[in-house]
DNA sequence: GTCTATGCAAAGCTTTTGCACCACT
DNA sequence: AGTGGTGCAAAAGCTTTGCATAGAC
């Protein structure tokens, strides 16, 4: 899965971005490792120097130019994971402990399609599930 | 729609909730105004005086013992309205002018059935949707 | 009378902004 | 060389916490 770094460069620029090595580490880092991750997290993750407003600024330029998603959890922090076309998927956290997993189903489409046809354009969708994992609920997790 | 105000008392009570004023003016504006809305415009639409704090501490109370439920359109504001059983829906936000709407569609049963079927409990959603509203894409609105 | 909600002040936390400097192309 | 990214400091915004007082039951 990993690649050698020219492919992230070429990957940023086919995109319309500046190369820079923040950002090279960060795309390398997302595709490489099922997200989402906080920006907290991938300030550790990527273990590199480097201000958090800068880690803002860079997830930020890669979602406005569509390498990036956002997601949230509802507890404060945005998370970001690569954009990848193929693989629309969503989330379900578990509300005990936090830990979160994919979930490959995606529902959204019909009813995307049905707000188009009345006039709505660029539809997205955010969709998260949450609930108690079998590991929790099994210990009398709340 | 409009109730009487000992019929919100009732409410608060049956659901092990102390009949405040405050508690009572919002539960009777989220029955009569179709939400959902931030702290803030809780506090003005009501127009009461008392502080933000007590508003955030009333609202908690709420939705922790099930007449509110909360939704959150990614700006940065948790927006919150009657928890309506009957009439589950979810929201799309026009993100040009930041008006929403209901739409009736609610699509996350199957799924939700199928995570519990693998051992979650108290499986929930949240779902939004986004998207430029006729208006705006009119006006060729971004 | 007891238990809990409210008000006020302060802090916490994520995210944003301004500006000077440095780096990618 | 020029445009734009980075670092630092500071601020903005929403939300939470602590504590004393007022109010609901």
């Amino acid at each position: 899965m990993l690649k050698d770094p020219l492919h992230y460069k070429k990957l940023l620029r086919s995109h319309g971005l500046r190369a820079t090595p923040l950002r090279i580490a960060l795309v390398e880092f997302l595709s490489s490792h099922h997200g989402p991750f906080t920006i907290r997290e991938l300030q550790e993750r990527l273990n590199r120097s480097g201000n958090i407003t800068t880690f803002y600024r860079a997830t930020e330029a890669l979602v406005e130019n569509g390498l990036v998603v956002t997601c949230d959890f509802g507890d404060g922090s945005l998370r970001y994971e690569m954009a990848q076309e193929k693989d629309h998927h969503h989330h379900i956290v578990c509300t005990s402990c936090g830990r979160w997993q994919r979930i490959p189903i995606c529902i959204g489409d019909q009813a995307t399609q049905e707000l188009e046809k009345t006039g709505f354009k660029e539809v997205s969708h955010k969709l998260e599930f949450f609930g108690i994992c079998p590991a929790c609920a099994e210990r009398g997790g709340r």
